[in-house]
DNA sequence: CGTACAGTTGAGGAGATTCAATCATCGTGG
DNA sequence: CCACGATGATTGAATCTCCTCAACTGTACG
């Protein structure tokens, strides 16, 4: 369970540069040619490492950075004034964190790492000044942060239309897409957040997401081991997020049924 | 009731440039210094009409430009595949719409006028280049982005975490202050989208939106006639939005007392 | 081996939806 | 200028989904 670290977060790959980074198709140098990710490197500090519940940055401190996550898993949240807790992201290797606060003041919300986690640090004043430099360098940059408009848009979407249910198939399918990309398995993965973040995050309460996950394990599309989880039946999971399915099938009848 | 669009959209005002738009202060041409403002004003087309229900552009069709909106009222939206809609945002004088489709293919989202409705287009190609010479200009840019992606997720906590009554006094809050920032009156203002628009934005049944809101008149907190809306307790307002008052004294009673 | 925390399960209740009917408003054409 | 249909808005009643509260189970960790 821990041995997935070992992979990505060695202190070797930790000081390899934007080259041999394997993520590198995901995430900024994928803009530039060869030839200006030397210049790129230059700016960016890699793989800073931090354990879990460690912050990566904090609301309300002044911005400096963006952080592309290298390994682990990181998710952001803010804090109302009533000190209520809002999970606004989970962010996997190749993503950046901190494009809602570019060009702020202060960062507008709080990164911890969910699990040991390493990042490499984009430090935004220098970084502009690059961009300026590197045309396709500013278009991807306006890429990924309209990307991010677009999938906070969905998220809405998501949560001002869908059911309980909807939701969390949405999650698994994001989160099965995302590991995917990284050509690790999308059926057989490890969730890195606890229920209560997933549930804050899609705006539910821990109690529905458990349900709502047995009633999928019962119904046959997965199967759960508290956080390891296989994706039996893609499909059907699809078919519940379009509203085609409803796994409601409640309880009650199957147990009338003496199963 | 149609006075005010003589003031903002007369011909004359049309083919004002940025530097006569008494907009500028909230737009684009903030970033620039007076001197860049010409070569900005070079690459907008100024001024564009647009009457009730015309489309600026439309989803999955080819993106090419961002818009500005000078007068009038504009409401973003997707279809999803299954035909259902989704309004993603009300944009009022001041504001750009098209930043969630920036370095895209193509439009993520249609856009429509909600009434008689004036626009600058902003061609991104041209803007790109101009961006990278103007260094405060890429700032801007990047910072509105941020903010796009930072209300987003502000509506997103907002469906999440708040009920009905807390979702539409944030939206009269929100307009409220937009209309402000223009020196109009924060507190009686005409709202340019039907009942089923806030509704479908809020994630809330039209029935609600039309309950929710004859009991804040019922609680003498605002006075509503059709679209013409008159906050007449801000503070009131604002208590709602942060779970401080429920405005839920259902009408049960108050009928018992015989009203 | 007990404490703490994460996750599951059940019962009951509250807020929002859905369905249905009614009322209001507005632009249009006779 | 008024009647008309159409669309938008309101109101009521019944239903349902999800939340809250509460108890319980499982798991990690000192």
């Amino acid at each position: 369970m821990e041995s997935k670290h070992i992979a990505t977060s060695s202190p070797f790959s930790l000081h390899r540069g934007c080259h041999e980074c394997n993520l590198s198709k995901l995430c900024i140098p994928i803009a530039v040619g060869a030839e200006d990710i030397d210049r790129l490197e230059e700016i960016i500090r890699q793989g800073k490492m931090l354990n879990r519940g460690e912050y990566i940055f904090e609301q309300h401190t002044p911005f400096r950075s963006c952080f592309a996550v290298r390994s682990g898993a990181i998710k952001t949240f803010t804090v109302s004034e009533e000190g209520e807790e809002q999970v606004t992201g989970f962010y996997l290797p190749g993503e950046i964190i901190g494009l809602d606060s570019v060009s702020m003041e202060k960062y507008s919300c709080s990164a911890v790492a969910l699990e040991r986690t390493s990042v490499c640090e984009i430090p935004l004043e220098k970084f502009e000044d690059l961009a300026s430099d590197i045309p396709s360098l500013q278009h991807h940059f306006f890429s990924l942060m309209s990307k991010e408009i677009q999938e906070s848009r969905q998220l809405t979407m998501l949560l001002s239309k869908n059911s309980a249910e909807e939701r969390i198939a949405s999650l698994l399918l994001s989160l099965s897409t995302r590991f995917s990309r990284r050509r690790l398995s999308g059926t057989n993965f490890r969730l890195p957040m606890p229920r209560s973040d997933i549930g804050n995050y899609l705006g539910l309460a821990v109690e529905t997401v458990s349900r709502v996950i047995t009633r999928f394990q019962n119904n046959g599309i997965i199967k759960v081991q508290g956080r390891e989880v296989q994706i039996l039946q893609l499909e059907e999971l699809q078919k519940v997020l379009r509203h085609d399915t409803k796994c409601l099938e409640h309880q009650k009848e199957s147990a009338v049924n003496g199963r």
